[in-house]
Order: C-alpha cells, then structure tokens, then sequence
RNA sequence: GCGCCCGUAGCUCAAUUGGAUAGAGCGUUGGCCUCCGGAGCCAAAGGUUGUGGGUUCAAAUCCCGCCGGGCGUACCA
C-alpha cells in the first residue's frame, strides 16, 4: 500500500525529470516527520533548482501544476518551507493502509522470498573460545540475530555463522593454563605461563577436567578439550538468549584441509608473497590500501592469524553468498585494509566482503569504568549480565532492547548499577506494555461478534481524529524503517520506530475509548488496534524480543 | 608520531543517512485513576550539537584546522 502511494509519487517525479533534463535519482521520497507537512514529502526542486538556475519554490510550485493533483490518492500538494513538495493523502486511501495491513498474508512490510533472492552470511561475535562471551559480545549477538531476521522479512537469506579460532599456538596456551590450574587443584606447585590465561573460569575447567580424570600431561589436548567445553557453553548462552547459527565454523576444518597453504599457493603465483628474514609477507599495500606488508607464515614456518583467515574469507565467497557482513569488535579495525587488499588480490569484488566494527561497551560499576580484559580474568561476561538482569526470558528481552536501541557504531556507556533499574524503566517494557494493554482490550471484546471486525469503507471517516491519524501515519512508515534497517546495516531504526508507535498508540488510548461505543466506531478502532498489534508483535519478533500478551 | 572511531539536555542515547522548530528514556518540578491495564498520559525546566573555518537552497550529519576521549600501530589471536 504504502509502495504504491511512493510509486504514484515516483511516476510523476520521472515525467518531471524527463522533460527537464533532470535526474530522478537525486529526489527522495519520505514520508514527512510532522503531520502538518504532509503525508509524503519530496525534495525534488529543491536538489534539481541550481542545475536549472530556478528559485526551488518557483520550480516546485512549475512541479505540482503539472502533476495532476487531486486524484485517486494524493488531496492535495503545496509547497512549503525552502521548496519541499508535501502531499497529503485522501482519508479512503489514508485510511485504507489499515485494511492492507490485517487482509494480506504476509506481514505488512515484509517481502516475499524469491528465487534468486540475495543471500547473505553475516559473521558476529565470534569470540576467541579461550574466554567467556564478554558484554561485547552480547552487543554484537543481539545487533547481528536482529539484523538477520530483518533481512529474512525482507525476502532474502541470511546465513548466520559463528567462526571458532580453534587452532594456532593459543590452543596450547590454555590448556597449559588449564594443567597449571589442575596441578594447583592438587596442591601441586604450577605457574600459569606468563601469557596464559588468569580467569576464574580456568579454574572451573581444570576443576572439571579433574572430575572427569583427564591426564594434565597433554597440554595441547587439554587444550582442544577445554576449547570444545568454552565453545558449548557460549553455545548454550547464545541459544538462551535466542542467537542460533546455522554454522558454527571451525578453524581446524580449514587447517585439515590444508586450505591456508593452497591459499598461500594461489596467492604466491599471483606475485603478491615475497619473502623476508625467513617469514613470508604478503604485499598488502600493493593497492595502497594498506599501510605495510604483512606476515602470513613465521620464519619458523607457522601460519600467522591471518592466513587461515584469508582461506577462511574465500571460503565464504566460493560458497556462493551474495553479499558477506562481518561485524568485529572495535580493536580490529587495523585488520580491516589488510583483509580487503587480500581478498582484492584473490579477484573477489570489493563488494562482497565488508567488516563493520561494533564499537566498545565501556562497562561501568558506579561510574567507575571497569577494565574488561580476557587475559586479565577481570571481566563481565553476557551470562553475568543475564544474571543481573534475573536470568529469566524478560532478562533476555532487556538485554536485546538495551543493545538494539543503540546504533553499534558508536561507543556505549553500560553501567551495571543501572541495569536493574533498566530491567524496570527499560523501554522494552513501553514497547511490550503497548502490546499487553490491546491484547487486554482485545480480551473484552464480545465473543461471536467476529463479523464486526472486518474493513468496511464506512470506518473510513470514523478515522479521522489526530490521535487516530497519527498512529496510522505511524503504521505507515513500518516498511521504510525496515528497508532503512537493512541499507544500513543496523537494526536500531526498528527499535525506535517501535517506541515511537508504542508512543503513539498510548497517546490514542488516553484520549479515545474502544469498547462500549458505538458499533461502527468500535469496529474501526478495533481494527486500528488489531493493526498496532500486528506490527509490534512483528516489529518485536524481528529484534528477538517476546511480545506477551500479559505482563 | 601515524591510522581509525567518537564528542548532541545533568546522565544514557536518537535524529528518516544532507532536510523543515535537534527528539526519547532516566533524573528534576507540577498535574491526571468511581471510566478499556497508571509498566500509562499531560505539562514545565533543561541545547551556541566540543571548537574555528569551509562547501550549498539546506550541516549534528560532508571537507579542513584545532581541543578532548577511546582503540590500533606483533613473525599474538
């Protein structure tokens, strides 16, 4: 509905660019923020008025003569302010978007999955299996669970996937800190290699590889043990707080396949692996776009962290996605250049692959900041904070609302001291009360009256109040927000939107009464209710948020 | 030093990706339940968008310079 409102706006903007000499493009369409402006808004002659040497409200007001305005949808068109062209649409059609809403199938928004839809493989959290899921971590889970489900509403795939470092020297590491840990669990005198790992949950680990008698004389196998162990329970946590991959991928599939040293190959007969005091560098600033070369194999012929990743990255691409989002933690951003230059030598598009960094939860306790460092121990982890939070499913839905609300690029404040306060004043709790409160409502109704409840062209001028308006004004945005989700990569537009419809369905609610009045009108406000239902129940299923029918 | 990110109300953050009078929550002040759920609504106070320039019809948003904060700058992962 709301699509055909825009293409109708669309049509004339094209005539209009045609015979000017114009381009359609740079005019956007938006459906206006104030009422009073409007229903849909472009700035047409605005962006096109230098290139013509016209004033943009001269142009604009030359614009609307020739659009044929009123008609079936639009009333009126005016011009206002330095030259915007606001439309307003007639009640039946304004009306109508709530009839669209509740007859179709599909969820008002959401479009149908075709053949050959866009796929996608969106990378997150992917935390080293040595530690706990930190409180970024969380960020980033809720952040790409969201944005996945709200490309899913949008007819394409997305491939959730969870890549697991589960090779390299680390994995000796901690299982030397795991043995360190079970001999002192014995009384036995161990130190914890200067590198290794300090956390608390070491000490769970070897207290649990006591119990089930592993031999502390294999580090490397206490420490692919004490990975799988890492890796379950990050597994465990992630399913609670309702993140599931479709592949969890393993570092060491690659390594078994050798496929870092067949990458290396193909990069080496490319020209682009030189090699330096005995290690092998690649010439990541052959495009400029890094700022050196970097090692790929140590002079004692190990690969480094980056070789398996480029393997790692092809095989993302030879699997046949369409498009690759990996979101990193904000102290990766230098790896960034190095990973596009690689995958640019290996004839991937620069527009396959791209790394979006989710910026860093300053964790803080009383307004001090609290150092968060896996290696230190000292450390918050997601469960901890499910915990706090009452470790219950409505601790999950004030986690996800916290992290979504924010865009993920910038830096976020999270201070524990707050969060249970949080778990009380919390937004996600205006955005669910909205919902419980029509779902009690609904509950009043009376039974067997079902035929009350279908559009009839008559509820149209019932509709009219500001307060009525307003919400379905609201309505009408839900699929710009969605699409406006996926260009940008970050679902905190969904979470707005839905505080703001939730604001204004309460807004109507204090000044409108649905039961007891008078049949048609409460039919129609019935199914403005039925509408607001079914978006927020939509909009909350797509940020993995409950939306209870009490609370 | 160099590179990237950030600076918006007392606090935590938004701002339709360059749009019209910069908005929410928390906190502060004052109202609203014999009436569909007060986890709500209404109102008030709170801003030179760090700062100085530039770009254009239009800048919190883009460009340059400062000031402040964070991260990175491994033959670690």
């Amino acid at each position: 509905m709301i699509n055909d409102f825009r293409e109708a706006l669309r049509i004339r903007i094209a005539a209009s660019a045609a015979q000017l000499g114009s381009d359609p493009t740079q005019a956007a369409i938006e459906v206006t923020r104030e009422e009073k402006f409007g229903d849909l808004t472009t700035n047409a002659a605005m962006v096109w008025a230098k290139a013509l040497k016209k004033n943009p409200r001269e142009l604009a007001t030359e614009l609307i003569a020739t659009w044929n305005i009123p008609d079936e949808i639009f009333s009126e068109a005016t011009v206002a302010g330095p030259g915007f062209i606001n439309l307003r649409l007639r009640q039946d059609a304004f009306a109508g978007i709530l009839h669209s809403i509740l007859e179709h199938e599909l969820p008002f928004g959401h479009l149908p999955q075709t053949e050959n839809c866009k796929r996608w493989l969106l990378e997150f959290v992917s935390a080293n299996p040595t530690g706990p899921l930190n409180i970024v971590s969380a960020r980033a889970a809720a952040i790409g669970d969201a944005l996945a489900r709200i490309i899913e509403s949008q007819g394409q795939v997305a491939h959730r996937e969870y890549y697991i470092n589960d090779a390299g020297n680390q994995v000796r590491l901690f299982g030397e800190s795991v043995v360190a840990r079970m001999k002192q669990e014995r009384g036995e005198a161990a130190e914890i290699p200067e590198e290794g790992y300090r956390g608390s949950y070491v000490v769970d680990l070897a207290k649990k590889a006591i119990a089930e008698g592993l031999s502390d004389t294999d580090p490397e196998s206490i420490g692919n043990w004490a990975i799988d162990q890492m890796v379950a329970a990050a597994r465990n946590t992630l399913e609670k707080y309702r993140v599931n991959y479709q592949h969890w991928f393993k570092e060491t599939t690659l390594r078994k396949a050798k496929a870092e040293w067949t990458t290396l190959e193909t990069l080496r007969t490319k020209g682009y692996v030189y090699e330096q005091d005995g290690a092998q560098f690649l010439r990541t600033t052959a495009d400029g776009l890094d700022d050196k070369d970097r090692v790929v194999v140590t002079s004692q012929g190990r690969p480094t962290y980056f070789l398996p990743d480029i393997a790692y990255h092809l095989d993302k691409y030879n699997r046949g996605f369409n498009r690759s989002i990996n979101f990193l933690g904000p102290d990766h951003h230098g790896s960034i250049a190095r990973m596009k230059a690689a995958l640019r030598m290996l004839d991937i598009p620069d527009d396959f692959h791209e790394i979006r960094l989710i910026q860093q939860v300053n964790l803080m306790r009383g307004g001090e900041a609290v150092k968060m460092s896996k290696r230190a121990g000292e450390l918050v982890t997601l469960e901890d904070l499910l915990e706090e939070l009452g470790d219950n499913a409505t601790a999950v839905d004030v986690a996800r609302y916290f992290f979504l609300q924010r865009k993920f690029s910038t830096p976020l404040d999270f201070d524990q001291e707050l969060a249970k306060q949080q778990s009380e004043e919390n937004p996600a709790f205006y955005v669910q009360y909205a919902h419980a409160r029509i779902c009690s409502i609904l509950r009043q109704l009376q039974a067997g009256s079902e035929a009350d409840y279908v559009w009839q062209d008559r509820f149209i001028e019932l509709l009219s109040e500001d307060e009525t308006r307003a919400v379905i004004r609201k309505l009408m945005e839900y699929p710009i927000v969605l699409d406006r989700c996926v260009q940008a990569l970050d679902p905190n537009n969904l979470t707005g939107y839905l505080t703001e419809l939730a604001g204004v369905f309460h807004k109507f609610y204090h000044h409108h009464r649905v039961l007891g009045q008078e049949r048609d009108l409460m039919s129609a406000r019935v199914l403005l209710l039925l509408s607001v239902k079914k978006i927020l129940a939509d909009g909350l299923d797509l940020l993995g948020i409950n939306a209870p029918e009490q609370m």
